[in-house]
DNA sequence: CCGATATACCGTATAGTATAACATATCAAT
DNA sequence: ATTGATATGTTATACTATACGGTATATCGG
């Protein structure tokens, strides 16, 4: 669906099915989808960028639902720790995830100019960096894989 | 060299080789190895570790070397924009460069039980991540790729 | 030799990111 | 009704990073 998000797409139901599919994925997993996990949700899907937990908490503050740091960051850990958002280490910030449903090992590329970021699609078993796993015996828990550059509107632009 | 750092290996000639090729690589290119980036590179090379800017500002300025958070932010600058060093984006923390001397596209496998952390080979083209900007007509400056995990004598342990 | 540019350096102050710790609330299941 | 698990609220603090203003030193063309 998004790793075509450089280009112009119907924005709306991508927070809608969002949204969606994440209640219909938390309720089949007996998880709680409270008031402030879906806001943070919307906010997150409401552009393709990736936002800081400071960013998205003054969005609580200004609907009332919450003004210290903790509320953004224990919102965001449950919605990357089940899947329905994913961290950006380069940024310190966080996206949405654009491939829910399917188990996956996300890329992310980054663009420099406009901010926008772009989940692409991945070998699940973690290609180069799996096989420089195997070479020294090392066992995988998490892989981070970010580039960052130039995103192609951007790069015609320049 | 250091893919096998996981391993025992003779960790003195990590320190002196590293800056006697820093060193060189510098004479070669017009590069200032001042005193403190020196000192700092000496820091990184004597773990394994990645370290974090205010443990490396914690032995500067235990040693008169300077006290405030941009003299290390300046060294780190240095060095890991001249490739002596690079920064692990998980952990917000540097490490030296086990490959001077060639270009390369690193992969950071990142023990979370012992916290070292080894840089291995990889292909140069960035493989997977290359592929995938390839396919959107993104244009990539900057690769980051990481695994956390454990790696093989903490496995074993657990 | 002089002045211009460039680089390195230092310190102060502040911005930005994240978590520890403790208290309260909610609700389902015993 | 009590317990246990989960979620929320709040205070305080820790950790990471940079902007900015000023000084020193080196280099190079004039």
């Amino acid at each position: 669906m998004t790793q075509q998000a450089f280009q112009a797409h119907d924005h709306k139901s991508c927070i809608a099915d969002g949204v969606a599919a994440a209640a219909q994925s938390c309720a089949a997993r007996n998880l709680q989808l409270t008031k402030v996990r879906q806001r943070v949700l919307e906010i997150l899907l409401s552009d393709h960028k990736a936002m800081g937990a400071y960013e998205i908490l003054d969005v609580l503050r200004a609907e009332g639902l919450g003004s210290q740091p903790p509320v953004a960051y224990r919102a965001l850990e449950f919605l990357t720790k089940h899947g329905f958002a994913h961290r950006i280490e380069r940024l310190n910030a966080f996206i949405a995830c654009s491939h829910l449903n399917d188990p996956h090992a996300p890329i992310f590329l980054i663009c420099r100019s406009c901010n926008r970021v772009v989940e692409a699609e991945s070998d699940p078993a973690k290609g180069e960096i799996g096989r420089a796993a195997q070479k020294s015996g090392f066992v995988i828990e998490r892989a981070v894989r970010e580039a960052e550059g130039l995103c192609p509107g951007c790069a015609d632009a320049a």
